[in-house]
Parts: structure tokens; sequence; C-alpha cells
DNA sequence: TACACATATGAATACATATGAAAGTGAGAA
DNA sequence: TTCTCACTTTCATATGTATTCATATGTGTA
């Protein structure tokens, strides 16, 4: 058994302190986190995964996302503001046409890197 | 109005033909792309990435992590489970107690490039 | 004007999922 | 054996969310 067996607030035994301590320290902040995990969760989906990739080497309208998708030109518009609004895309009107592209390359990157990873399975 | 509209089976009009036909045929497989969504979908989730993050230097046991993350064992231990299945986490049992750690150190490489690159925003 | 069309939006639906409570499992201690 | 503990698992629940449908907005055309 353990010489720093303690109890904390939330009733669970902490068997390694130091561990815990050390962990707890180097942990990146709340708001840190939690904007990381908004991003992931963003790429975490098939429908917007598809666009962003689609959009890697081109700007295209809604109509064409949702022929390439297969799937609704609404359903594409909910997805766009999502990522609109946190960053990803940005758009630019021309008459009724709406022309989506990549905000930041940066997130292509890390797309490209984690495909490409998973290919080589 | 452009040359190349057409009509394509789901019903929208499609404008810009080149443009989604290059980017329909350079779209990774649907299983690349699912693969991928699941990967992020699992990093997406603010305790999973504290888990991940409380388990980069040192190897921890379930209530080590609870108190880490504040939250039930119960609730770790579901999470961890998840990430079991699905390749990020290992463990190894000593008695009673069950030591998790890192499988990867891929998926750790590519959160702490995210977490930098969010901290120089 | 009136109409078609591209897109956006709001509401509703259906499905996924994170968590907690409680019961169960298995290991070690008494 | 009995008990405690670390953990797992099942179940219930609450919250989130992806999509669809219906509608609205605005642009260009006839």
């Amino acid at each position: 058994m353990n010489e720093d067996m303690c109890q904390v607030s939330c009733q669970v035994n902490v068997i390694h302190q130091k561990q815990v301590m050390q962990a707890t320290e180097n942990m990146p902040g709340e708001l840190l986190v939690t904007e990381a995990a908004e991003l992931f969760s963003l790429l975490g989906d098939n429908s917007r995964l598809r666009i962003l990739r689609a959009l890697n080497t081109t700007e295209l309208c809604v109509c064409d996302l949702a022929a390439i998708l297969n799937i609704s030109s609404s359903a594409v518009s909910h997805q766009l503001r999502l990522m609109r609004t946190k960053g990803l895309v940005r758009y630019r009107k021309e008459g009724k046409i709406a022309y989506y592209s990549l905000a930041d390359s940066y997130v292509q990157d890390v797309l490209s890197n984690i495909l490409e990873h998973l290919k080589n399975d």
C-alpha cells in the first residue's frame, strides 16, 4: 500500500498523491482545454470533415458542397454556419451565391496529417 | 450564368461542375474520413482531453484521474473504456488497481501541437 | 411586377452521448 | 469467511446535436 494515500473533497481516494499533484499542476488551463475540445468536436463530424476536405483546394458554394456530400443544402448551410462562427471557414457573397473557403490553413494541416497517419495503419 | 450548370440526383443544382468533380475525386475514402471523424470526436470532449493530458507524463489509476478531473470514478471509467476500445489508452492491472497509460504517442503529439497553437492567439 | 433560385434560419425530430446511481466483480486484508 | 476497496457495468436520465421541413430573405431574370 502506498504511503501517501489520502482523502479529498470529492470522496475518492487518491492513491498516488505525488503524481496527482504533478498532473494537476501540468494540466493546461480550463479555458485552453475547452477551446481545444471545441475545435476537435467540430472536426469530429463526418459532414464537417468532408466539407473541410472539399474546401482544401478551392472555394465552393453551398449547393456544390451539397452535391459533393450528397446531403441537403440546408444541412450544409447549418454546418457551415457552425464552422463560420467558430472561425474555421469564411465566405464571400457574389450575387445570390455564397462562396465558402477555409479561414485557416492550420486546421487543414492537422487534418492532412491525421488522414495520412490513419492511412498507414 | 455559368455554362456547366446541371442537375444531379439529389435535386441540388451544381453550379461549378469542374470544381465539384475535382473535389469529389480528391475526397478521402469514406472509411478514412469516418475514422478521422471518430478520432476527433474522441478528442472533442473536455473530460477525455483532460484524461489524456494527465496521462501525458505518467500512468495513473482511475481514482487518481477522478481526483484530478474532479468527477466521479464512474465517469472516468466510462470514458476510459471508450478510449480503450478505440486504442487511445491501455491499462495494466495490479491487484485491484488499474493503471492507465497512453497507447500511442501520436495522439499526444497532435494534442500538444493544437494546445500550443491555441495558446498563441 | 412576378418568378426562380441560392441561401439562411427556426422549429421539430430523432439520435447520440456524458454522467450518476446502484449493483456487480474480483482482489487483498482482517 | 467477511469486509473493504478499486473498478466495471447496467440502467436511467438529461443534455447535446445533426438533419429535415417549412419558411424567410435577397438576388437576378423574364
